[in-house]
DNA sequence: GTGCCTATGTCATCAATTTGTCATGTAACT
DNA sequence: AGTTACATGACAAATTGATGACATAGGCAC
């Protein structure tokens, strides 16, 4: 997985620290969407996709707080790593912001390199934050604890196995090519012959019939493969 | 407010402040004790019993979070509420304050008001202090106290090595890569090796062992390291 | 201050596992 | 049967983690 260019949404009325802030992570490397009032930024959330928020506490239009339990709320948000800047120094604002939901907090003034810090750091979290599992009629699938169970037991895939069933079980019965299956399992940067698909698939298979679940992961001739409990 | 006289201390060097502080807090009705020193002020709460403890962050013959974190592992003042007192307006540096334990946090120059409000709140807080303590089967980590006991017995880990712990079984089961441990073991900003995560672990592991529990910090080959009891 | 001691970071090395590739076998489709 | 696509097993190469040694820094006692 390259370092794609990850989106931040800042919200943040103050032009000039909003300036500032926009400026350190696009240096970074980061994509910037900037806006300055509550309402504006609900929009911008419901209608886009962004990796990260950097929320200002006190905005016109809504409060800060006011958004983030908004977002909280939304499915498509709710998981949304959050960095919330604010003027107060107060102890207890600090905490009643983490407890909202918020993921980390800043108080201004701030270091630059800090928030750059800090953002970076949310990232990489949420990372595995999104912590599915995915559960078909006898095989249990844990991201968080990259645990796969049949009917119970536990076995213990290899790194590749386990993400190729991931991507496998994440939507069963779809067929995938062995190209997607480089893109979202080997990552798009990689170079790896198509063939090397066919041995992690063999080899996952033979994890899986173990316990007597081998043929879930299906071939489908000239089209790739899929995943599909036996009937 | 203050009825019962409650005893406090006052770590600070530069006399203006430390009598600024004094007399507010006396006329509060607050008994007060001064001192201008580290050293001194690590002798002074081991032979008294005080309520709370300013401290300012600059102080001859120790630093003000070296006292911290000294008093923090002694058994008598693990809980003794502190608020610290600096001239510092770095963001990282207060949080690092409050991340080595201190319970409040206020930079110079303050209003005295204000100075007096937080103590306040802080003695009123002090009595319910949520501190919590991660309990496995039979592994029992207090963060009040800084102990880790197996089956009762105590055990003396080492700094780095408890915090890791701390982290690893806050959520039990949870894999967690070499790169979030540096995170939330070492802080955002550290600049060190990941291999110093491998490190840490095996002492972990050597000092759990020597209690016949170095099996519960396991390897997730590829993955990173999680916290799970043995079966 | 001096010096000892502990905690910690880093590195080199070893051992084990994982993974990519290839050569060959086998099944499917025409 | 011929052709294509996939399966399989063997092997080499690359990763990855464990471990012990070592340097260093910082604390603590004197």
């Amino acid at each position: 997985m390259a370092t794609s260019s990850k989106h931040i949404l800042i919200v943040e009325d103050d032009a000039s620290i909003a300036r500032l802030i926009d400026i350190h992570l696009q240096r970074e490397g980061y994509q910037t969407t900037l806006c300055d009032d509550g309402l504006d930024a609900q929009k911008l959330l419901k209608d886009n996709h962004y990796d990260a928020l950097v929320l200002d506490r006190m905005i016109p239009g809504k409060r800060g707080l006011d958004v983030l339990r908004w977002l909280r709320g939304q499915e498509k948000t709710s998981l949304l790593p959050v960095l919330m800047v604010t003027a107060l120094t107060m102890t207890d604002e600090r905490i009643r912001g983490l407890n909202e939901g918020a993921d980390d907090y800043l108080g201004k003034p701030f270091e630059p390199n800090e928030l750059v810090a800090r953002v970076a750091a949310l990232l990489r979290r949420s990372v595995s934050k999104v912590t599915e599992s995915f559960d078909s009629h006898c095989i249990q699938l844990c991201e968080e604890s990259f645990e796969v169970r049949i009917e119970g037991e536990l076995l213990s895939l290899r790194p590749l196995e386990f993400k190729l069933l991931q991507v496998l079980m994440n939507k069963p019965s779809r067929v995938f090519s062995r190209e997607q299956l480089l893109d979202l399992v080997w990552g798009i940067d990689s170079f790896v012959e198509e063939r090397t698909v066919d041995a992690t698939v063999k080899r996952l298979r033979k994890d899986l019939a173990a316990f007597g679940q081998g043929e879930c992961v299906q071939t489908v001739r000239g089209m790739g493969y899929r995943f599909q409990e036996k009937a």
